[in-house]
DNA sequence: TTGCGTTGTATACCACAGAACATAACGAGG
DNA sequence: CCTCGTTATGTTCTGTGGTATACAACGCAA
């Protein structure tokens, strides 16, 4: 399955709603646990995603909320003193959504071909 | 699958994305169109689904912008003179959108369901 | 002819999301 | 001690999505 530039599945976006109405996962906070996961730092995946810190800070913030556990622990201070870490549950969570992701599409891989045609 | 006092399908939620970035489809416009069709009439779906006409209105301009024909047509006048028919091709993408929601959601209800005891 | 319920616009307002900017506290390294 | 790069937080601004409101044009029925 073909994915953009920002590595989502063309053609559909999945969200994963909470047990009140915001969603507790989607495409923007899956991404954003993924680079704080590879850069150790919510600022840095702020940067690569064109995002403003506190806005990722925030949907950290989110994310450490809804949750059962922590999703990523932060710790202050710079020059590698301080940084973001993906906790082993939030690395289950953005693996499992991927794979949500996935599954979704190649169910209905078929008929979002059948559909996509009829746009214009 | 259990769906919420909206008809939506619980835990997910899809959009088909159009050429551009913007939605094409989702579990509003798929509503919306089976209101009117219910109903024959913008105002009278808007007003089963608290929306303002207007934005309504802009929906169903919208959908049938993006489709390579028309989703939902109109006639004005009133006291069933005028009112709105959802086509033929509006029916087929309602009732394909809804079918891709059910297969997209039994193909990861499981994961959901493991996904969804991680909330808090 | 009158009234009602439509579609179709225009305009004004409002609430909110997110950006932009500022600043504090902090930790490690030089 | 100083600087750099973090987290953490507050404040302000702006764009925008949506509502609210008003109104015109229209068609059918009474």
């Amino acid at each position: 399955m073909r994915k953009d530039d920002k590595g989502r599945y063309r053609g559909l976006t999945l969200r994963v709603l909470g047990r009140g109405r915001p969603p507790a996962m989607g495409p923007g906070k899956a991404e954003l646990i993924e680079r704080i996961a590879e850069t150790g730092s919510i600022s840095a995946a702020a940067r690569a995603m064109g995002m403003s810190y506190r806005r990722a800070w925030q949907l950290v913030e989110a994310l450490n909320a809804a949750y059962r556990g922590p999703v990523v622990v932060t710790a202050i201070g710079g020059e590698r003193g301080g940084g973001a870490r993906v906790t082993p549950l939030g690395r289950r969570l953005a693996a499992a959504f991927r794979a949500m992701e996935r599954k979704a599409s190649a169910a209905i891989a078929a008929d979002l071909k059948r559909f996509t045609r009829q746009l214009r």
